[in-house]
DNA sequence: ATGGGCACCTGGCTGC
DNA sequence: TGCAGCCAGGTGCCCA
């Protein structure tokens, strides 16, 4: 799945075509998402207008008229705008149909995703009312980070993984934002310093900014809103790279399995 | 409360 | 060429 910068990134390429736009009805190729996709959506969303396309965590919050819909990409969805009468390729599960001829297309082959409908306050969800804060917004800070890790003995990688501490911090760029503070990803998080817990809270937002400014890191499945093959890729400095020499001091970079996910790196970079 | 592990699913790649 | 086995961006939930 897209991580928080692709979740960002989808959530700029679709607004624009949307925001404003009125449903004309939506269907449901496959019900089979993570939970089934509700079978009254179409008559319960046509005739909504979209009012605002905006994201917590990595989930998508499409504001209507009268509710929203909560979609999360899962780990192989992703979103497209396509004209109205362009033929489904394989996994295209959903499409939101407008009554300006668009099409919002979701697919997902994994089918990790999920798709739902809300009359009620989507952050008051139970599956968004327990999210820690934003990394990009001001309340995460290395002090809130050394704060919440007090007498947490799992791995330091782990701890900023987790949703109830902070969203949007994905394997990839776990990796990454613990090599950008230098910290090994195995150090139980209670060992960590306020003073690198303050680098690592810097990393993490230049990480996912870096990421977000260049549309969102290319993996094999993740497609630009607008159709656009023009990939995107950041710098990794050590995902996917064990064996390899480390960019800034030469030395092989390590992996390990830290909660059933690769972790990546440096030896020499990373205490 | 915390942490560990599993589950959900398809597709691509590797190696025999 | 075929196929088994392994791996992949997430996260909710069950259990100790």
């Amino acid at each position: 799945m897209p991580e928080l910068p692709e979740v960002e990134t989808t959530r700029r390429g679709i607004a624009p075509h949307i925001i404003g736009q009125r449903i004309s009805r939506v269907t449901v190729r496959d019900a089979r998402l993570r939970w089934p996709v509700d079978p009254a959506l179409s008559r319960k969303l046509a005739g909504q207008t979209v009012r605002d396309v905006a994201r917590r965590a990595k989930y998508l919050l499409i504001t209507l008229d009268r509710g929203s819909v909560i979609l999360h990409l899962g780990m192989s969805g992703s979103l497209r705008i396509v004209p109205q009468g362009t033929p489904p390729v394989a996994h295209d599960h959903v499409d939101i149909l407008f009554a300006n001829g668009l099409v919002l297309r979701f697919n997902d082959p994994r089918r990790f995703g999920s798709l739902f409908y809300t009359e009620a306050d989507p952050l008051e969800h139970k599956l968004l009312c327990a999210l820690g804060p934003e990394p990009l917004e001001r309340a995460f800070d290395g002090d809130y980070l050394f704060e919440k890790s007090r007498g947490r003995k799992l791995a330091c990688k782990l701890f900023i993984m987790n949703n109830a501490i902070v969203v949007g911090v994905g394997n990839i760029y776990a990796s990454e934002s613990l090599f950008v503070a230098g910290i090994r990803p195995g150090r139980a998080a209670q060992r960590v310093t306020r003073a690198e817990y303050r680098q690592l809270a810097t990393a993490i937002k230049s990480v996912l900014r870096k990421a977000i400014r260049k549309g969102g890191t290319t993996l094999r499945d993740f497609t630009q809103p607008d159709g656009n093959t023009g990939y995107f890729s950041i710098h990794l400095n050590v995902y996917g790279r064990e064996g390899e020499a480390c960019h800034v001091c030469g030395t092989t970079i390590r992996q390990k399995v830290f909660g059933q996910r690769a972790t990546y790196w440096c030896p020499g970079c990373q205490r």
